[in-house]
This record gives C-alpha cells, sequence and structure tokens, in this order.
DNA sequence: GCGACCTGGGACCGGTCGGTCTCATCTGAG
DNA sequence: CTCAGATGAGACCGACCGGTCCCAGGTCGC
C-alpha cells in the first residue's frame, strides 16, 4: 500500500538511507513531538504542524500515511529521549538503592533536554483512552516496558541483598512508577 | 450577558428553580459529564452531546452560553461526584491512620456511582494544559481542595498523636494524592 | 550533464466543527 | 381559559478539519 517505491532490481540507493526526503521526515518528527504532546492528538491540527514544519500539508504527507502514523512516530521519539532521560547516568551506579533513588532524582530535575509537554506516556494514555487503538497500544507498551525495567532493577538488588527479600518486584516498580507518574500532574 | 432574565419587579417563579427548563439543564449537565470526561473537551462533540441528550443543537445552546460553559458545569458534576464516593462513609472512622486507609480502598473500590471515563480531575488537568484557562482553573481548584481536605485530616491526626509529629501533613497529602492518581493512569 | 524519480507546494475536496437565529410549540401564572 | 414568556427544533453559517492530487522543481545515480 505504502512505501515499497522502487522496488524491484538493480535501481539504488537504500542503505542507511541518507536521502534528503528522509531526513526531512525525521524533522517533521523532531517538531512535530512537542505538539502532539502539549495539544494532544486531536488538539495538534494539521496546520499546527504545518507551521512548526514550515512545510505545506503535501510536502507532509509525503512522508506518512496518514496524521496517526505521524503521531505514532512523534510519540516514539518522545518517549525514547524520556527514557534516556530518566535512566541517564544510572547505569553505573552500583547499589540498587542508591540506583532507584537517582531515577526518581532524575525525573524529578532532568527537563530541559525533554520533549515539552509532560511526561508522554501519561499524556497519550489519557488522550487515547477512547478511540485511537494505535497510540493506546503504543502507551500501552511503553507502560510495560518502563515497569519491566524498573523491576529488573528491583530483582537484581534483591539477589544482590541490598533489597528485601520480602519485597514484590512488580508490586515496587509500579508504585514507584505510579507515583512518579501521578507527581507530573499535581505539579501543573 | 446572560441569564437576569425578567430580572425585575412581581414576575415570578424564581425561588428554587423549579422550572421545566432547570431540570433540562440539569439532565444535559448529568448526560453530557461523562462523555466530556472520556472523550476530553475537544473530543466530545457538539454531536455527541445532542446524541447523549437527546436534543438538538438549538436545545442545548438555550441553556449555556458556550461549550465551555457547558464542560465547566460538567466537570463540577463530575467531581462532586468524585469527592464524594472518595470520601464515603469516612467521616465517621475516629482513627485517623483507618480513616486514610479506607480513603485509599473507596478510591480503588467504588467506582459504580462514578461518572465514567476515569478520575475527572486527572482527565482535565492533562487536557486542559494547553488552552482552555477556564477548565485549567477549575482542575487547578479541585486539586487544592483535594489536598486541603487530606491535609486537614492528616493534621488531625497529628494534634491526636495518631500520626507522628515529624510527619509534614501537606507533603503526605500530595503524596498520597499523587500515588493514587498515578496508580489511576497505571490500570487502563 | 542528462534524465528518472524523489520531493514539496498548494489548490481542492467533503465532512464536521462550534455557534446563531427564527419560529412553532409548550408551560404555567393569572 | 388566556396569553406572555419559556422552551426546543432545526436550517443555516463561516471556519477549519484531515486528506488527495497533480504539477513544478530539485536531487542524485549514471
Amino acid at each position: 500500500m505504502v512505501g515499497d517505491h522502487q522496488s524491484g532490481a538493480n535501481s539504488s540507493y537504500k542503505e542507511h538511507d541518507v536521502r534528503k526526503g528522509e531526513q526531512t521526515r525525521q524533522e517533521i518528527i523532531r517538531k512535530a513531538a512537542p505538539i502532539f504532546n502539549q495539544r494532544g492528538y486531536d488538539g495538534a491540527a494539521l496546520s499546527d504542524l504545518m507551521r512548526a514544519t514550515g512545510l505545506e500539508k503535501g510536502g507532509i504527507y509525503r512522508h506518512f500515511e496518514s496524521k496517526q502514523e505521524l503521531a505514532g512516530d512523534a510519540f516514539d521519539h518522545a518517549w525514547k529521549i524520556a527514557m534516556e532521560t530518566r535512566f541517564e547516568g544510572t547505569e553505573e551506579i552500583p547499589n540498587t538503592v542508591d540506583r532507584l533513588k537517582q531515577i526518581v532524582r532524575n525525573f524529578r530535575d532532568r527537563r530541559s533536554g525533554l520533549v515539552p509537554g509532560g511526561c508522554p506516556l501519561l499524556n497519550t494514555a489519557i488522550d487515547s483512552d477512547d478511540g485511537n487503538p494505535q497510540l493506546r497500544a503504543k502507551a500501552r507498551q511503553a507502560l510495560s516496558s518502563w515497569l519491566d525495567r524498573l523491576q529488573l532493577i528491583v530483582e537484581e538488588g534483591r539477589r544482590r541483598g541490598e533489597v528485601g527479600s520480602d519485597v514484590d518486584s512488580l508490586k515496587l516498580a509500579t508504585l514507584i512508577a505510579s507515583t512518579l507518574e501521578g507527581s507530573f500532574m499535581v505539579s501543573r
């Protein structure tokens, strides 16, 4: 239906895809992400995206099948940045509790490099809780990957005796995530 | 601008306002609240509200200046119900900690009488974090009234020695609220 | 440098949005 | 019962929505 342009044979220049169009595509995603994150899916009008990217409608739709596809890519982009920021500089902390504390601190303090508009997960989860199953699925997936990562840290700590063995790692991970996300809302 | 119909003099039937129109107005609010709560402000189209209320556009706009006014009233309605539900049967619990526990339990368990679509505060806070200053103000006000109420309970407990005097009542109230709201999101 | 095709502009489309207005009908005080 | 005023229907409005399409011009492999 889409893609598979010049499908055949000899004609070339794929491999990493540094074609002009791919750069434009990435720039559209970068510029669109804050708008979706701030205004939500319905609130982000094509006209807003046009202004932000400096492109006309046709220029945007050249690179995306639909607004939904763009929103999905924009969410992935925003979430990737959020995750990197939240776990930045925590891998090398040896003690589990200290590492968790650093994650909380990252969550609280590091907002500069982030995509503006608050937590993409929280925004998207709420925004897509009626229709929009694609975005909803992405949000669900993002949440579980986050919980998994927290849970893994807790379990490692348990194995190393830095966290009590009576701790339910999934429950603790969920508690941490809930509280952090909740505080995001309160701090508006 | 609005209202103050038959402002003057002798002409009558105010007092409690049981006029037909007022009943209709309340029913519109009741029917509209779940739609705003589920779909958000932009997502709740007039056509949805028309279907839900069984009225035509003119019939709705007779009772509200604008969609914003209706959304505001719908939020107030939803929030009132949510607060009643959350604090239901907690006033008479003597011990402070038990009372707080009951509030948490209410939050978790009692969802039947509620306006569908999750917590109105969470929804509205996220939904209105770009424009829509009216709704934003209402959300802010709702949050502080909730925090105040929790804080009051904690402080009473402190005075009666049921809660450690080292506890910061505002911080604890905020923590409780954050965690509860956050868990609301996670549990989608 | 040529030529194929990738890229972006922008007019255009049908549909829906929130909101207004007029008018027929209903309600209820006298 | 009368009749003024309250109520609701629904046609209508301009703006804007997401999306399509074709064309001029740019890009890039050969």
